[in-house]
RNA sequence: GGAGGGGUGGCAGAGUGGUUGAAUGCGGCGGUCUUGAAAACCGCUGUCCGACUUGUCGGACCGGGGGUUCGAAUCCCUCCCCCUCCGCCA
């Protein structure tokens, strides 16, 4: 959520970040509203005011009536006197209850509307409205074919280490099973990831799949991505589309303590989506699921530290890839393809060669304040001192079954065998080959 | 799922429907005293919103929402959460 005082502060400014999104954003009618609401604001505040002061004097004058050490005549007077205010603050209360109903009224629209808006891109975010606009930071190895590779799905199958028919018996499409050593390498790649960040100083975090819906408005979820998301139908219970919002919700309403900030946390969690959005696209293979493990990483700093702790986020995602010996590229986010809650992410791909594609392992993005704002973290630089929002980061570390694809398709062998990654040889135990079937 | 108990400031804990943003204690910050520290004493010590002369004024907040009332932390309804006991269960 944007700051309203930002808005009104420099509204031009905020309408020209916002046009870089090519989205619609209802700001004129944010700013409309915003005035009326002030307004009506102000008068509801000082008939109030007027009314408690009522009230205070109609409660002197009620103990008056009832105090013995009162002569008779006063406190007949003071009776009297008291029923006459009584009447005046009636006739107020109800003038009130009018305004204050419509006060409610814009509040709610207001938030509503301000609960629409993405965040403001960064300015160092190149412009742009889609994935061809996108800027290649950085590559490390290369987009290599060499004819022979397959891709996962058949790789997969004939080394009888996922199970398509059986996962489409149990669920539908878009679900599989691992099975023997493909489950174990999944396992492996997981429990390996989080002992990588952990080393790194990330602090391990296993929360609940399911949150609230209220979870989902304060991670910037709701309301825009309903569709992709997955919930009981009959209690308030949210599956997680990611670990980033069980992680942003962890210090929702807090105002955290001096020296706390920085918190670097990495979970691992199942992530659940519809992918209505995608209907028909990447329907073979592991790579887009209903289902899907990831280890993810979150950060909270402060304000003036994003940038940099970004880019170490950035390089704890790649190091992974590197740690993996999987060729990847770094790609800076254009500005028409930023999320809704960030305002500049960086995407790291690595390189399929038997599908032949790059495949999106992880999108690491500054979220600003704006989720902050959002779900109400706060922080102390010093006892006593104001209360700030800090920025939050989020960025996969990495997501599960893609990795398990590029691991699969670039350490496959000529003879249909699959070697096991070095780092990982270890979370095997031993097994450092796939052996053809 | 059944029965009962309870949610008040950083914590503990008061609070007859009317000068109660809320007693008191602890903690924290500042000061006096002291060579220094402790003790003692004194003062300060929440969050959010709005207005403008930017320092002050006003408003809101006692789990959430609604109601009764001129006026609600206090009365009523409802929801949520926590605790104890019983049942069930990985």
């Amino acid at each position: 959520m944007l700051a309203l005082q930002s808005i009104r502060d420099d509204p031009d400014a905020v309408r020209q970040a916002l046009a870089r999104r090519h989205t619609d954003v209802p700001l004129d009618e944010i700013i409309a509203l915003d005035g009326r609401w002030r307004s009506t604001l102000q008068q509801v505040e000082s008939q109030r005011s007027e009314r408690n002061a009522l009230s205070k004097e109609i409660g002197g004058l009620a103990r008056m009536t009832t105090d013995e050490r009162v002569a008779r005549r006063e406190q007949k007077h003071a009776a009297h006197r008291r029923d006459d205010l009584v009447a005046r603050s009636a006739f107020l209360g109800e003038k009130l209850e009018s305004l204050e109903s419509q006060l409610k009224e814009m509040e709610a629209r207001l938030r509503d509307l301000l609960l629409q808006v993405p965040n403001l891109p960064d300015p160092d975010v190149p412009d742009g409205e889609g994935e061809e606009d996108n800027v290649v930071v950085r590559q490390a190895g290369e987009e290599y074919r060499d004819g022979w590779r397959l891709a996962h799905w058949e790789l997969g199958e004939r080394l009888g280490i996922i199970d398509f028919e059986r996962g489409a018996k149990l669920s539908g499409s878009r679900f599989f099973v691992l099975k023997g050593a493909g489950a174990r390498l999944q396992r492996a790649l997981i429990q390996w990831m989080l002992d990588f960040h952990t080393e790194r100083g990330y602090q391990e975090v296993y929360p609940p799949a399911m949150v609230k819906e209220e979870c989902m408005w304060k991670g910037g979820w709701l309301p825009k991505f309903a569709e992709n998301m997955y919930h009981d139908a009959e209690e308030d219970y949210w599956w997680l589309p990611t670990a980033e919002v069980a992680l942003t919700n962890l210090h929702s309403d807090e105002i955290l303590e001096p020296d706390t900030l920085p918190l670097h946390y990495v979970a691992y969690t199942p992530c659940f989506r519809r992918e209505k959005v995608s209907a028909g696209r990447d329907v073979r293979g592991i790579k887009r699921v209903h289902q899907f493990d990831k280890v993810e990483l979150y950060k909270f700093v402060p304000p003036e530290r994003s940038a940099e702790e970004l880019d170490k986020l950035v390089a704890d995602a790649e190091a992974v890839c590197r740690a993996l010996g999987l060729p990847h590229r770094v790609s800076r986010l254009c500005a028409g393809e930023l999320g809704f809650n960030a305002a500049m992410s960086y995407d790291i791909e690595v390189w399929a060669p038997g599908c032949e594609e790059w495949l999106e392992v992880s999108s690491c993005s500054s979220c600003t304040d704006f989720q902050a704002r959002r779900a109400a973290i706060r922080f102390r630089r010093q006892k006593g001192g104001r209360p700030e929002h800090p920025h939050t980061l989020n960025g996969s570390g990495l997501a599960l079954p893609r990795t398990v694809i590029a691991v699969l398709e670039n350490y496959q062998q000529p003879d249909g065998s699959v070697a096991v990654p070095e780092v990982i040889r270890p979370y095997m135990g031993g097994v450092d080959v796939f052996p053809s079937q």
